[in-house]
DNA sequence: AATAAAAATGAATAATTTTGCAAATAAAAT
DNA sequence: ATTTTATTTGCAAAATTATTCATTTTTATT
């Protein structure tokens, strides 16, 4: 399960290299440099590395990346790691601890928390950029935040 | 030729609210709005106007401006004012305010509440016609009530 | 190591978007 | 006002991209 990774580092960096006007484009490109696989395959990646045909002024359509502009990463705990990009804040109320998240990030974090099924979170409520976590009784802040950290490592530091 | 103008800027509004998944859903928004056109045509607008298909971490794919997210200004206070007619009523429950807008408008007010981020509300997440509000501990109704009516000034009245 | 479970992939197909072209509409020129 | 020129649009077809389903490959478990 290398090869899948490799590969969405190289679209990346091709993407990056600003010049695809297609997918077929990219896939030539791609077996250029010794991967195989469909375009299928590629639409797929490209779906999960959110990048995205945009019109050009001049050059019809071009595949870019909206957000982001470094490179690295992607495979299941990366993909968690990269999830935890989108953490922007956590604060308490009560019982009560709230996510703030990028927009869209939400339930896929919250998803990533529930999977994982901390015992000190009860439950989570997720909305677009905002998660809801509902601590169990008793428990203190820092405990839920080594949760958290327990899910995302890469979330230390955030906290 | 003035058609053609209108109909784009309103393009260009639909679009900023973030929610359009495909070409058919935006046209009928868009002859909901009374705008006679096919989808060909809004391909083309589409393409004018830089507008791209983004994948969606949850949402599968989004239509959204790349570059763009600032501009409005007066235009963003219309839409807020506008957005507050939206609003039915305020109930509150421990640490908890609930708003029950008509349906629909919850996502778009709370996004309004969430840019303005009120010291009072420490999060909000958001359902279709429904809004939670965790406020911060400490603060009393009056004082969530106010910061609303400081971040939607058309509130005041309803509140 | 064998088996079960999960994830990734390709082929084919479906869904969506783009575009060539002719007709309609608007603007400019006479 | 009429003709000429340029722009805009719809239709239908082409091009492109996304997804379904079956299969293979990888990972986890016993």
């Amino acid at each position: 399960m290398k090869r899948r990774v490799e590969r969405q580092l190289e679209i990346r960096k091709i993407i990056l290299n600003g010049k695809v006007r297609s997918q077929e484009e990219l896939l030539m490109q791609l077996r250029k440099n010794g991967f195989e696989l469909t375009q299928a395959t590629l639409s797929r990646d490209l779906k999960l590395l959110q990048v995205a045909r945009v019109p050009h002024p001049t050059r019809g359509y071009v595949y870019g990346i909206p957000g982001a502009e470094k490179d690295e990463d992607s495979n299941e705990q990366n993909r968690v790691n990269f999830l935890a990009d989108g953490f922007k804040d956590l604060q308490f109320s009560g019982n009560l601890a709230v996510v703030k998240t990028l927009p869209g990030y939400a339930n896929s974090i919250a998803a990533v928390i529930d999977k994982a099924g901390p015992w000190e979170i009860i439950g989570t409520v997720a909305g677009d950029d905002t998660i809801l976590l509902i601590q169990r009784e008793g428990i203190m802040k820092t405990d839920l935040i080594n949760a958290l950290i327990n899910v995302m490592p890469n979330l230390r530091g955030k906290l």
